[in-house]
DNA sequence: GTCTATACGAGGATAGAC
DNA sequence: GTCTATCCTCGTATAGAC
């Protein structure tokens, strides 16, 4: 894809990120880029198409990062501590997880968005799935009743830690109380 | 407080929790009510009043909710699915607890409307805070690091729980499957 | 590809009649 | 208290010049 699209993506997913979908408009993007309001039609020709490929282009960058931690980590309990280290990024910037706020926004998504923020969701889902399933396997994560109920509760947790953390005043120390406590209940080898 | 101003409130919470602040609009409400715009802004002469209002009311309501709650339940353990149980409300017509919602709206949010929100939140994990330490000494509930960062963890999940929920096309059931998942994890008598 | 100009609708808010 | 009428701003989207 072109420059100018992806950094018309970038400053979109920063400003969705931080006020949700319906807050986000082309001409408040248009404002942080050195572009106008016209040009960004010109890439996108609606708010529903950029709101597409900006969540598919989310779950690709995602889908790596977990591969990333696939590959530099084969313990269980540390693949899930980076997977939480990853929801800690943007907080800094009063950021969520983008499907985290979409799920938030999800009544006035088009459809077609709606299916790519679910479909990410249960991506995530099915990662966390396998990494509980090893982590049980092996004896560094607390076995529970089943790793995919497991996962979607984790799941919920950390998206639950962001939401709250996101309504904080200190976003990072509120997200760091509740996920210490969380990988706590979670990792015997800690 | 008159009684239309109440339905007015009650339409607007409607909205907010389906749909979110940025996406409430008084003319939605207008329509939903028998009752013209203008009339609206004679009980609440701004959106930020109205939701300054909207969210002390939601406060005091869910307040005597959790009242009712150690009235009728003397068990900390029941006391925490009851309360779990709370948050199942309003799933069905794809509501979220209305301070979940603005945590993810909060940076368009007036400063007044978000200190309630945040007033909500320290309420809601001071309450379970109580149930979990209660819960712990008399020995029906898991005992973990502190009470009072396990609550922080407890609100974030079920909040979460219900993030996740209303992304998904049958909120109840993904709801009910993280949730009960949580409540094993916690209770031991179960 | 990017721009200016413009159309159009939605949403917040005010004035003033009833 | 509720209404109609009106204003203003913002946001989406289109047309067409450069």
């Amino acid at each position: 894809m072109k420059e100018t699209a992806q950094q018309i993506l970038d400053v979109a997913q920063d400003l969705v990120r931080c006020r949700g979908y319906s807050a986000f408009s082309f001409a408040d993007s248009s404002k942080q880029l050195v572009l106008r309001y016209a040009s960004i039609l010109y890439h996108f020709p609606s708010k529903r198409e950029l709101g597409e490929v900006l969540v598919k282009r989310y779950r690709t960058t995602f889908g790596q990062k977990l591969k990333g931690i696939e590959l530099s980590e084969s313990s269980p309990s540390k693949r899930l501590q980076k997977f939480v280290a990853l929801y800690r990024d943007g907080l800094s910037d009063r950021q969520m997880c983008l499907c985290g706020m979409l799920s938030a926004d999800i009544e006035v998504l088009p459809d077609s968005v709606q299916q790519e923020v679910r479909a990410f969701l249960s991506e995530v889902q099915a990662w966390l799935k396998d990494v509980l399933a090893a982590g049980e396997a092996v004896g560094c994560l607390q076995p529970r009743i089943s790793p995919k109920t497991e996962a979607s509760l984790l799941l919920a947790a950390v998206q639950g830690a962001q939401l709250i953390a996101h309504a904080a005043q200190d976003s990072e120390a509120a997200f760091d109380g509740i996920v210490n406590q969380l990988l706590a209940t979670l990792c015997i080898d800690r």
